[in-house]
DNA sequence: CGCTAATCTAGAACAAGTTTCAGACTTGAT
DNA sequence: ATCAAGTCTGAAACTTGTTCTAGATTAGCG
């Protein structure tokens, strides 16, 4: 039977999180196996933080987390699991923090794209941070795909909220879609010195305009 | 003084292609540096069809190539640099077969959408070197800039062609920017089986109705 | 308490990208 | 034809992600 195997999944920290934006609690963990791994999570944001992406080596994750090696790989099987996970992390941060205080626009376009360019601003503020995050999300591969998965649903839920919908229809569901591809790309091109910041902005308030090709008296 | 250099580079294959998306043919090459490099290109589109991006590791593209792995890394400093020369090859072949059989689309969207899907269906075809190509683009940081650039200005020029467009005005170019980050994005969420083909093509299609926006009255 | 299975640790080992180096080869110029 | 400078080769070395192993620990159970 196992061994460190007990103690309740203590998700759901914001209040009311849709199921469908709540990591699937897989093996419940001990408590002190929860707390390895926020020390590996913290670890990883704090390395990605000075150098990006480069500057999150395996080795250094486990001792500045004091965990072994083969322990990282047994809890992220890999810099990239380990990364997008780093990512899951910090949005659900972000959510909770752009709950509190809902964007003002009239339309629902401007509300995403003020949302959009909130969490833009926040990633600034961490640039290298965000360098090793977006450019873990893009280069995973299949095998990560459930945990990135989870993270575009995450981003989905932010964009919805921002939208005020409840149920959206199939259309608006692609707009949303596109506005996300938008926003990763954006932010790869903005990463990669390509892009300036008002580059950005400029493409995250066009694509937004999508939403009201899709619903063009939108509100709430 | 150098040894191998003279010969004039010849490039510009394709009739009167735009400067814009013409490689800056910086030092001029050999006959037979020219010959290694092809050799070197070819053998990255070799191994990238078989496998995708791990199977081209750079010791086999340099035997295959039958170049020494310094010799390699001196034509491309990295493994991404590689790749995305590589892209730029394949999409100089792409960019011309295109022109040959225009879109018929009726506005200019559809034959945004058109083109996009052509493009789409050709990578299908070599799902592996799609994704060697499109993750080493995306992967790609600061020191392959300029190469990466150079394949978004062929992309806006395949797109532009498409819309038929001789001067786009600035919110124009700025839908073109749109279009290329969900083109890139929804390649990703394809290749890493996020999404599907039909997925893949909606996307396309609604993001290429930002085109409608900038343009009620599209055509040429 | 004592057992058993799972987990953790330290460290070696392996894989692939990248760098380095000494010597052989080419090239353009004298 | 010869020379100087730049290029190519083959091979070793180095780096960092990933895997493997043997032994120490920990957790849950009777």
């Amino acid at each position: 039977m196992p061994a460190e195997a007990q103690v309740s999944a203590k998700v759901n920290k914001v209040a009311k999180v849709d199921a469908r934006v709540t990591a699937p609690a897989s093996p419940p963990l001990t408590e002190r196996q929860e707390a390895r791994r926020r020390r590996i999570l913290h670890a990883s944001a704090q390395l990605a933080s000075r150098g990006g992406f480069d500057a999150v080596q395996m080795r250094e994750v486990a001792e500045s987390s004091q965990v072994a090696l083969g322990t990282l790989y047994r809890y992220f099987p890999s810099k990239i699991h380990l990364l997008v996970a780093t990512m899951q992390d910090q949005l659900e941060h972000m959510h909770g923090t752009l709950r509190k205080k809902p964007p003002q626009g009239e339309k629902a376009a401007e509300r995403v794209a003020e949302t959009l360019m909130r969490a833009f601003r926040a990633l600034q503020r961490e640039p290298h941070l965000a360098d090793a995050m977006v450019r873990a999300l893009t280069f995973a591969d299949r095998s990560v795909s459930p945990e990135v998965d989870q993270v575009s649903r995450q981003t989905t839920a932010i964009i919805l909220d921002a939208m005020g919908l409840e149920n959206p229809t199939a259309e608006q569901l692609s707009a949303v879609r596109v506005i996300e591809h938008t926003w990763h790309s954006a932010l790869i091109t903005w990463l990669s010195g390509r892009a300036s910041i008002a580059q950005v902005k400029i493409d995250i308030e066009t694509v937004c305009r999508l939403i009201d090709l899709t619903a063009p008296d939108a509100h709430e």
